[in-house]
DNA sequence: GAGATATGAATGAACG
DNA sequence: CGTTCATTCATATCTC
C-alpha cells in the first residue's frame, strides 16, 4: 500500500496545454477483471500486500490495461464498502420498528443478485455483479497464460468461488483476513461478519441452517458461527 | 503524533462559521487555502514545526475556518503521498523487466495514466490542483491582511510558486527539507527526488534540460542534479 | 435524457 | 512515517 494515485489525477493538471485528449476518464474494469478481483477478494485476500497487488495487476492486464493504483483502489473501495454494508445490516437489525426491505436489492438487470426476495438469498453482499454486457464472458481469449480456467458460463459462477484455483496459486497464506468472511448459503456466495451471526434476526424463527455436511449449525445465544468458505443451506424449519 | 488533533480541531469545538452548509464532518480546504498550503510546501517547508503551523493556520483562517490539526494533517498527508508518488515513479522506472513498455500508456477508451505522452508533463506531481469550481478564485476578499497578493487569475499560478514571497516572510530557514525538492520544468512546478534525476529514463534520449540561465544541465552517470526552486526547460535535442 | 445508483478516485483523519 | 479507514467527489451505467 504505498504508491498509488500517481499515474493520473483527473483532478490536478489545471493547465491549458493539454492536447485535446478526449478527457481520459476513469478505469472501467472489464467483466473478466471484476470476476478475478471478486474471486480473489472472496477467497479471503481482502487486502493484498504490495507485491500481490502487482501480481494481480499483471493478471488483470490480460484482459485490459490497468494500473497498480487501480487495483489498490479497487480493494480499498471493496473493503470499505463491504464493511459499510455489513455495518448497515448490523445496525438495522438492532433497530426494530421502522424497517423496510432492508437489503437494498441490487437488482442488476440480469444477474444473480436477483436472488434477493428469497430469504435464502438474504445476504449482505451477494458475490458477483452479474456478467453484465458481454453475455457469457469470453474468457477464451487471452487465456493463454493458463492461470485461469473458468467454467465459462455465467451459471458456473459459484463454482469459481469455491475452489481456490483462481490463479494466485502459490501464495500460501492469504494475508489479511479482515472482519468479514465469505460463505455459501444455498449456493450463493455471501459475506457475513466474522463473529456469530444472528440468523434469527436475519431470517426469523422459521429457518434452520444446515452445513453442507448435513449437520445443523449449532447456535449459542449470540447466533450461528459460520466458517469462511463453507457451504450452508438455509431451509424452512417446518417443511 | 503527539498533541495534535485536539487543538483547534474543527471537530470538537468551535469552528466559527459552519452555518449555511450541509454540516460537513471534515475540513474541506478552500481553493485559496490549498494554494497557500501548496505554495508553502513547494517552497521547501514540507514539515513546518508547531509554531509555524500555528502561523499557517492563522493565515488560512482568512479564507475559512481551520484548525492547527487540519494543517498538521495536511502536511503529513502531503508529505506522505508526495513521497509515495516519488517512490512509485522510481519503481516503475527501475521495473523495466518483463512486462510491456514502461510508460504504461493505458490509453484505453477511458482510463487513467494520462499526462504521460507529453514529456514535459511527465512530472511526479504537477503542482496546482487546478482552480476547479470557483472560477478565478476570489482572492480579493479577505485579503486585507496584506500578506498575500496573488496575481489573481489561474494562469498566474506558476508565478506564485517561483518567488519566495508567499507570506511566511521572515522565517529564515525552511525547517525540514525532506527528500523531495520542487523545480520548474517548462514553467510547471514539479517534484523530483533530491538525488540525481535519471532524466534519460524519464524523457528518453531525445531531450535536453536547460537551466533558466541558458546553460545545459550537466549530468553525471547517475543523471541530472537539479536544484530546488530553479527553473529548467526541457527541449528536444534535435529540434 | 434526467434522475438514481454503482463505483473509481481523492483525500482528511487517524492508527500502530 | 507508512498504512488504513471514512467520507466525499466525479463519473460511468442503468432505468424509466
Amino acid at each position: 500500500m504505498e504508491d498509488h494515485e500517481a499515474e493520473t489525477g483527473p483532478r490536478g493538471s489545471g493547465d491549458g496545454d493539454q492536447r485535446a485528449e478526449p478527457v481520459r476518464s476513469r478505469w472501467t474494469p472489464k467483466p473478466e477483471q471484476i470476476l478475478i478481483l471478486e474471486s480473489i477478494f472472496n477467497s479471503g485476500m481482502v487486502n493484498p500486500p504490495k507485491d500481490e497487488t502487482v501480481r494481480i495487476r499483471k493478471l488483470l492486464e490480460k484482459f485490459g490495461s490497468v494500473g497498480d493504483a487501480n487495483v489498490f483502489y479497487w480493494f480499498q473501495n471493496r473493503r470499505s464498502r463491504s464493511r459499510r454494508r455489513q455495518r448497515q445490516i448490523q445496525a438495522s437489525l438492532g433497530a426494530a420498528g421502522d424497517v423496510q426491505p432492508q437489503p437494498r436489492a441490487i437488482h442488476n438487470g440480469n444477474s444473480i443478485a436477483g436472488a434477493y426476495y428469497n430469504p435464502a438469498a438474504l445476504c449482505s453482499y451477494p458475490i458477483s455483479n452479474g456478467p453484465g454486457s458481454s453475455s457469457s464472458i469470453g474468457l477464451d481469449s487471452a487465456n493463454a497464460g493458463g492461470m485461469f480456467s473458468f467454467p465459462g458460463q455465467q451459471g458456473g459462477l459459484q463454482e469459481l468461488q469455491h475452489g481456490s484455483g483462481f490463479g494466485l496459486q502459490d501464495s500460501p497464506n492469504l494475508h489479511y483476513q479482515s472482519g468479514v468472511i465469505t460463505v455459501f448459503i444455498n449456493g450463493v456466495a455471501t459475506e457475513v461478519g466474522r463473529g456469530p451471526v444472528d440468523m434469527k434476526a436475519m431470517f426469523g424463527e422459521d429457518y434452520l441452517l444446515i452445513h453442507s455436511s448435513g449437520v445443523a449449525v449449532e447456535a449459542n445465544e449470540h447466533g450461528f458461527l459460520l466458517q469462511h468458505g463453507e457451504s450452508y443451506f438455509l431451509v424452512p424449519r417446518h417443511s
